[in-house]
DNA sequence: ACACCACCTGAAATCGGTTTCATTCGCCAT
DNA sequence: ATGGCGAATGAAACCGATTTCAGGTGGTGT
């Protein structure tokens, strides 16, 4: 009863659904005093056209499926902040869908998001990588690729042809490394990660060949693997620090792992960096709330999820964009390396806005 | 050429499309053969109903919108992950909507969803207050509800009749500031938030009044707002330590604003509680992630989440529901305002599972 | 007076499903 | 033989918009 419809419109405007179309969309000339009693009509009901009819007709939706693994890791509020911000003024809207990790969830969002009729989709699946992502889903990605535009996002599906877009993780791992050499640290550790993902491997092989490099190399009871959470940094960093020999430093696969490793050393009475360096991945939020603050790599996240949706409107509207767009990374540095510097010469970037 | 319909399907299967539709909802017997053909065809095209057609007709999309201020403020994902919690084996997809508290958005965003024709809208707009709030979004909204169900989180728009959801702040403030109390401080500063919103407001209501129960008052200068962020904290205590006396503790509008104030402390070289003791609100993954971790009070977020959306959904089934919901918060106990407690008695739920 | 065009409008088809209503068919009881 | 019933199916209406196509009207140029 509440709801009103072009034909009731036209009823009480005394003329036809095509005339009140043409007023709502502007694409027929329509004479201005039947415009105006339309228009009057219109604002009298409130009326605003069913979008799912209109969808249904013109075959798009301005709707956007963005498929994250775990959106209480600050990283993908970022990304999806970024790619928000690059579509607002076009009336876009997104499904958000996560999946923490699980297969049986990605394939379900899937298939929804197909069912309502998504323009196209960014898929931040950490997970993806040719050992570990079951071929069932494999092929599923790719099957739905074929009608539906998708975006990998930091990500990768060896053998297949997806759109990617992601950072110089293998650079940026670089980066953390050999600030730690520069540093002059010669015995470094690394902590956390699952051992299946690409994020995890990727900076493991440009850890190690960084060590190679300078004469170095890394040490098996260093390697502490486990998963991308808080929980997992702390644990980690009891392990190590219960060894008869530790490193004096860490890299770590991720800010999340970071902080847990900082509280550990606080716990065990140590000074950071004096006692133990520790640098990040990622550059979330979290690396401004620490004590001290984190030296980590920024995956510039806002942009990630800028520039991905970009491609991902030009697949929309069917132009021809390069397969792969790389960003780098950049390394900040911070008091959890380097003592002494200031806090302003941290480049906490979201510090510095005014407030009240 | 990709896009195959019930119509497709039925011409091969050489039945009518109710037949198709009947063994796609199981709405009617059908012959076993024929149900077997069907079914074949839709697998071997890999078929896939289209929502929008479908809920044209049904009036039911299956889609939430979920309205936020800033996805960037852990605070809100946890509430995300609540909902989606509940509302994941239903097969109910959200439309994640950011605001920045910008009102134009907000309305705009209002729009979008009315147009795609959201099941229900979860609004958790921060800003909502009587003074604040602009007549027309207030207006906006409660014509919008008139059509859609809508679920206030943690807001109010006096003088309206939305259904609400909310943790009790006062009690939350009331209890943080007791706290401190309890801990022997009698001088106690109160950091950050936008003076016009709610959640300012009721905090700084409860805790003068909890100052006045316990015989003590506030200074004026001692109360510094400003917003919700970290840089709010930092530039806050900056002012809060210049002034020739200080407080023996502060209680900060929310975690980020407290994780400016520890930052900046420990730049002064103060030490955490002994110094100046530090109490948040949201119990986020940052209270987590400080040195030392922080005495909040959790909002419990998640919960928040679920129930908001479960009372939506009673709504959306045109069930009857109690108009207001109170959730109790609780405080959590931390190194911020308690010396030597051991890690363990933190609280921190989110660090105890397992990894790798 | 006639042809032509620009402007304005409406009828009807269309998008891809679901659902109602009617019909056919086979089977069983009387 | 016949009436009745339930299972199985198809035709057609419907959801709410957009768009094509086909007029109708009025003004202008010759």
């Amino acid at each position: 009863m509440l709801d009103v419809t072009v034909y009731d419109i036209a009823r009480e405007a005394e003329v036809s659904v095509s005339t009140v179309s043409r007023v709502l969309n502007g694409t027929a000339p329509v004479k201005a005093s039947t415009r105006q009693k339309v228009l009057a009509l219109i604002e009298k009901y409130q009326f605003q056209p069913n979008g799912l009819a209109r969808s249904l007709l013109k075959k798009v939706t301005g709707t956007i499926g963005i498929v994250i693994p775990d959106i209480n890791n600050p990283f993908f509020p970022e990304v999806f902040t970024g790619a928000e911000n690059a579509l607002r003024e076009k009336g876009y809207t997104f499904f958000l869908c996560t999946t923490h990790g699980n297969f049986e969830y990605e394939s379900q969002y899937l298939a929804l998001l197909r069912e309502k009729q998504v323009d196209g989709i960014l898929f931040l699946g950490g997970r993806i990588n040719q050992r570990h992502c079951p071929p069932d889903l494999a092929q599923e990605l790719e099957d739905l690729n074929r009608r539906i535009p998708i975006v990998l996002v930091n990500g990768d599906l060896p053998g297949s042809s997806f759109h990617r877009v992601f950072i110089d993780e293998h650079r940026g791992a670089e980066l953390a490394t050999q600030h730690l050499i520069d540093l002059g640290h010669r015995h470094i550790g690394f902590i956390g990660g699952e051992p299946e993902i690409t994020a995890t491997t990727e900076k493991i092989a440009a850890f190690e060949q960084t060590l190679a490099v300078n004469g170095l190399s890394s040490r098996p009871e260093w390697m502490l693997l486990g998963d991308f959470s808080i929980g997992c940094g702390m644990r980690r960093m009891e392990e190590l620090l219960a060894l008869p020999e530790r490193p004096t430093a860490v890299f770590c696969v991720n800010d999340f792992v970071s902080v847990g490793v900082i509280k550990t050393a606080f716990d065990h009475g140590l000074r950071i960096p004096a006692d133990i360096a520790v640098v990040g991945f990622d550059d979330t939020v979290l690396a401004a709330s620490t004590t001290p603050e984190l030296t980590t790599i920024s995956q510039r996240s806002k942009e990630l999820g800028e520039t991905s949706v970009r491609v991902l409107l030009q697949l929309i509207q069917k132009r021809r964009v390069r397969k792969h767009t790389v960003l780098e990374p950049v390394l900040k540095i911070r008091r959890s390396t380097v003592d002494g510097l200031n806090a302003a010469a941290g480049q906490l970037s979201q510090l510095s806005e005014p407030c009240g």
